[in-house]
DNA sequence: TACCGTTTTGAATCCAAGG
DNA sequence: TCCTTGGATTCAAAACGGT
């Protein structure tokens, strides 16, 4: 790692993963040079004992030592020294966001507000797919918390409105996004077939918060890069990363997975700025969920084509919109329900956009 | 108020509503008394217009972030205090809900676990008609947060879980409940058709808190009583109130408001319970009725047999215990419910020796 | 291939009574 | 208080495997 230039001025790292301690990283990073931080600490979960399914199949709880601390006053020491760190290489209209469970998110929280940091919204991740409690003995510990915050008082942080709208089908974003877990394809896996990462985050939760609290060329840094969600979506949209991760399995894991994302081009990366008319359905989801992907080209029955962008609209040749919009502007109609209008190509077919609207439906019933 | 016996120690003033700080009254009530505390919290942090520092003299706006931690501190301070008090009445078995927005639930969360409180759940109120965010600056704050937690680890809190499982269409509750805000007929309204109390909560945020975490004839105490919502649901439910309120005037509204509350027949208040609650029937018994005879063989789902001995154990090739013990060890399995597990042979088919068991407790009604 | 039933799994502070 | 033992307990989604 070479911070250091000739004139003797810190340089940014970027798009570079960082093996090293989070705090000592960032106190050897310059001062107010990041725009945004995204951070997934340990949650301190303090689990005493192993837990089974009821069919006595035994539950892969977190027991990594990085995620036990001695008390909580360790945990808060802690906390207000990444905190601390992290606020000083932020710019002064940069923002934080930090994910946590009730085991930590408080603690995180009051620390934040603490320092100076100023909470925007705190924001739940509720889980349409969350782990069931076995025992019955709580409710189902469905969802997650973030915390969004500027450096301080008064800033003048970024938030693309406009563009959440449109995710949200022309209704404003609310602060409760329903997201699936990490599973599947997307899930790292080890050599063994079992999972990479405890914790690995969906790429659509930072979907959203980069589109919604950077702009394209804005610097992300993440002090707890695991496997690299956080820089993988980064470089897709456009963002520049830098990532601090203290495990070298994870570094090179995430290097590699980085290495394989593709930048999205500029003209998908461009987001709503104004007010347009309301779409009913939100087409933003199919895009967050990967359903499909920004850059996609959609087609008509007609032969028209159009590209998805990053935040849920189309572009054309003249043309950005909704759906509806660039499919009435190309057919020179009054209006257009873009949902059948527009086709996506799957194994040489061409298939309604419809049928991926109705898989979100069912999903969340 | 009279929390004094003659015999010189104090008493419950149950289902009254106290005029006075909530601080004070809960230290005058007699300890390990209560079962459930609910608590709407004041978070008026005042973190503009404060400038005094905790011993009131005046801070010069000069160090924005000690001004801020001093007011935090205030509010830090105010919370120890009342969750003290409120721990010292809560029985050894008790809880305590406390509900939140991001304005304080972080501190409030973090001083519950400090004072040893035991986390069970955080859960979300996602509400169904939020007020929309109108300047478009941040995300529209559709929710507030519960905290749900015991008076300390390993304590024995009361979950009806069977219950809202049912309330919740036969699949287990979730931390994320969706319901809508307080308005119409519900909202009590002043005299000149304004409403009453600035954050009176629904009454059905407090019937599903109620039935999931109290059984009838608990003792549940709020301690900021407001308009008195908690001590309403409760009257309704069959359970007892203890409201504390400084404001005179909510307390007025809060009497007249309860006192037209009708109390729930008996048999209404039933609720769901699990197969746990049930008395327990040893598996001798089975065979001491001659519902199994000394030398059956009883079968498995997965095809292995044992024999019943006379002191209801079994015994298979290797192993001879209980019918737990024996399944366990023939599936390789850490525990093994034999009720479920073997099966006995009436005329050709295969019965699970749990229906012997229901006959037994059918009889026992 | 397509379909359908089965198996697997996910940031979890996950038991209670009796001796 | 510790130790033993009985026996209660899961949802959604994706992967997997067989026809």
């Amino acid at each position: 790692m070479e911070l250091v230039q000739a004139s003797g001025a810190a340089t940014l790292p970027l798009n570079e993963i960082i093996c090293g301690d989070c705090i000592e990283v960032m106190r050897a990073l310059p001062e107010a040079s990041v725009d945004l931080i995204f951070a997934d600490p340990p949650y301190n979960l303090q689990l005493k004992s192993e837990l089974h399914r009821p069919d006595n199949s035994r539950v892969d709880a977190v027991d990594d030592d990085w995620d036990r601390f001695a008390s909580f006053e360790d945990y808060d020491r802690f906390t207000r020294d990444w905190l601390s760190a992290a606020r000083r290489i932020l710019k002064p209209n940069g923002a934080i966001w930090v994910i946590g469970s009730y085991h930590n998110i408080f603690r995180v929280g009051a620390t934040l507000q603490s320092l100076g940091f100023w909470i925007l919204n705190d924001v739940i991740w509720r889980k349409s797919n969350p782990m069931p409690n076995f025992r019955g003995k709580r409710l189902t510990n469905a969802h997650e918390t973030l915390i969004w915050a500027s450096r301080e008082e008064g800033a003048k942080y970024t938030f693309n409105y406009e563009a959440l709208k449109a995710l949200n089908d022309g209704v404003q974003m609310r602060s409760d996004w329903v997201l699936p877990i990490c599973t599947g394809h997307e899930r790292l896996k080890g050599e063994d077939g079992s999972k990479a990462h405890p914790t690995q985050k969906p790429q659509a939760l930072l979907h959203r918060v980069l589109v919604a609290t950077t702009n394209p060329g804005d610097v992300v840094l993440d002090p707890f890069f695991g496997t690299g969600t956080t820089g993988a979506v980064a470089k897709m949209l456009g963002r520049d990363f830098i990532g601090i991760e203290r495990d070298e399995g994870y570094v090179k894991l995430a290097r590699r997975r980085i290495a394989d994302v593709r930048r999205l081009d500029r003209a998908v990366l461009e987001v709503s700025s104004s007010r347009r008319a309301e779409p009913r359905v939100p087409f933003g989801q199919l895009v967050e969920r990967g359903l499909l992907r920004p850059g996609e080209v959609l087609v008509s029955v007609s032969g028209k084509t159009a590209k998805v962008r990053a935040d849920g609209t189309l572009v054309a040749q003249d043309v950005k919109g909704s759906i509806h919009q660039v499919g009435a502007a190309l057919e020179g109609a009054p209006s257009c329900n873009g949902w059948t209008y527009w086709h996506f190509r799957r194994d040489g077919q061409a298939v309604p956009i419809d049928v991926l609207r109705q898989q979100i439906r069912a999903e969340m019933n």
